[in-house]
RNA sequence: GGAGAGAUGGCUGAGUGGUCGAAAGCGCUCCCCUGCUAAGGGAGUAAGGGCUAAUACCCCUUCGAGGGUUCGAAUCCCUCUCUCUCCGCCA
């Protein structure tokens, strides 16, 4: 959520920032209801505090055993006035509050220019394209000749976008996870955290996921409502909620594995083969807690936290700066990285790292005590994924393939594998 | 699933219709006192929102959540949620 008050204090900016998203925002007819928001607030106020102090009044009248019969006639209307300022005043801010949480966050001035995925910048790139020396197989092929990846079998069980893995192939996806998370708390000082993956509408409000993408998620029919997780970052981020962080409690290192879940609705036709698009995947999630200060710094920490996993697996991948078309609703600013995969000859992204500055905080009230201060001020909330485990394993299949088909155990999951060297 | 108890400020805990945003204690901050320490004395110490140039006044809201009764609700009524204890069940 963008702060309500600069919203109403530079409407035209925002609208102009947003606009570089390609939101269309009507500061006009926001600045009108905001108007009307702000008699509605002062009348209603002020009927309040009138009925306070002549609610006041007529208890004093009382302990002093006068006559209260005629103040009770004086304030006999009041209360029906003050009904209908309220349920008015509650109809307009009902009304911008929908308007501020379908805004998405404004963009940071460092953000590129662009349409979509085509204008995103490159930031840099490390390793060179893998050269095999023969014709390379997709992750798909490689998958079903080992007899380790069934299709079929999944979606026999759970229809399309799922994935059975067995034996080794399934192990490597494991040890993935593992060399992650050991990564990530023994040499990057993260706190691992072990959360649920069924969610209430309020945390997703407060990342959000809602109420603008509903439709990206799966509920369950249960009379209060759950939601499948779609990223760790939706119940990490929400340990903030409601929350003031004393100072030298930030900031805050969390890394958890998930699985995540995904309707994919609208993305119908894109990646329907093998397991890069899937409705249930495995990640691990990288999530920070800072000082606003600090957010644009810890961005890049993050983001080179979640390198390290590839560097270690030797996997070519680059970092691309999103555009401002592509950016994501909550997000100030992101990087992508992009793991090579041999078997498509593209960067495919692998890891997303987002400043969401304050606009996530706000709608969850996560704050910090400012030591100077004394007072509450928001937090800035980051996450990234540290990385995506199936689309790792699919970049080491493919990257570490050999020409019968086999595939090389990286050096760095060898330890988490037995010591196996090959999949064959 | 059955039976019972409870939810108040950073914490403990009082408060059953009126000057209660809330006693008291603890904690914390500042000041005084003491050669230092300990002890002691004094003052302060919730969050959100409105108005505003203002993090100054002033005003509003909030005692688990949502409704209701009333001129007035932490206090009375209804619904819900959560926590705890005991029993049952269970990985």
């Amino acid at each position: 959520m963008i702060d309500p008050k600069y919203l109403r204090q530079s409407a035209a900016e925002v609208a102009a920032n947003l606009a570089r998203r390609g939101y269309p925002f009507d500061a006009e007819a926001y600045l009108a209801l905001e108007e009307r928001r702000k008699t509605l607030q002062i009348e209603t106020e002020d009927l309040q505090s009138e009925r306070n102090s002549s609610a006041k009044n007529i208890g004093k009248a009382k302990a002093e055993g006068e006559d209260i019969a005629p103040l009770l006639t004086a304030v006999k209307d009041m209360g029906d006035r003050l009904a209908e300022c309220e349920s008015a005043l509650q109809e307009v801010q009902g009304q911008l509050r929908d308007i501020e949480l379908d805004l998405p966050n404004l963009l940071d001035d460092s953000v590129p220019d662009g349409k979509d995925e085509s204008d995103n910048a490159e930031v840099r790139v490390w390793g060179e394209p893998t050269e095999l020396g023969f014709e390379p197989r997709d992750h798909i092929e490689l998958g079903e000749n080992l007899g380790m990846i069934d299709f079929e079998a999944a979606s026999k069980i759970s229809g399309s976008r799922f994935t059975v893995m067995s034996g080794p192939l399934a192990r490597m996806q494991r040890a993935l996870i593992q060399l992650m998370l050991d990564t990530h708390t023994e040499e990057h000082g993260y706190e691992e955290k072990y959360v649920p993956y069924l969610v209430q509408t309020d945390a997703l409000i407060g990342t959000g996921n809602l109420p603008k993408f509903e439709e990206d998620l799966f509920r369950t029919a249960t009379e209060t409502p759950y939601y499948l997780i779609p990223t760790a970052e939706v119940p990490v981020t929400n340990l903030a909620r409601d929350t003031i962080f004393e100072a030298g409690e930030l900031p805050k290192h969390y890394v958890a594995h998930t699985p995540c879940f995904r309707s994919e609705a609208g993305s119908y036709g894109q990646d329907t083969r093998g397991m890069i698009r899937q409705h249930q995947f495995e990640k691990v999630e990288l999530v920070h807690f800072v000082a606003a200060e600090e957010s644009m710094a810890a961005l890049e920490t993050l983001t080179g936290h979640a390198e390290v996993i590839l560097q270690k697996l030797e996997l070519p991948y680059r970092v691309v700066a999103l555009c401002s078309g592509d950016v994501g609703f909550g997000s100030a600013k992101t990087y992508d990285i992009e793991v090579w995969l041999p078997g498509q000859q593209k960067y495919r992204e692998i890891s997303s790292c987002s400043n969401y500055n304050d606009f996530q905080a706000r709608r969850m009230k996560a704050r910090r005590r400012n030591p100077e201060t004394g007072k509450p001020e928001l937090i800035h909330t980051l996450n990234g994924s540290g990385v995506a485990a199936g689309r790792a394993l699919i970049a080491v299949m493919e990257n570490y393939q050999n020409d019968d088909g086999s595939i090389r155990v990286p050096a760095a999951l060898q330890p988490y594998m037995g010591g196996l060297k090959v999949i064959s």
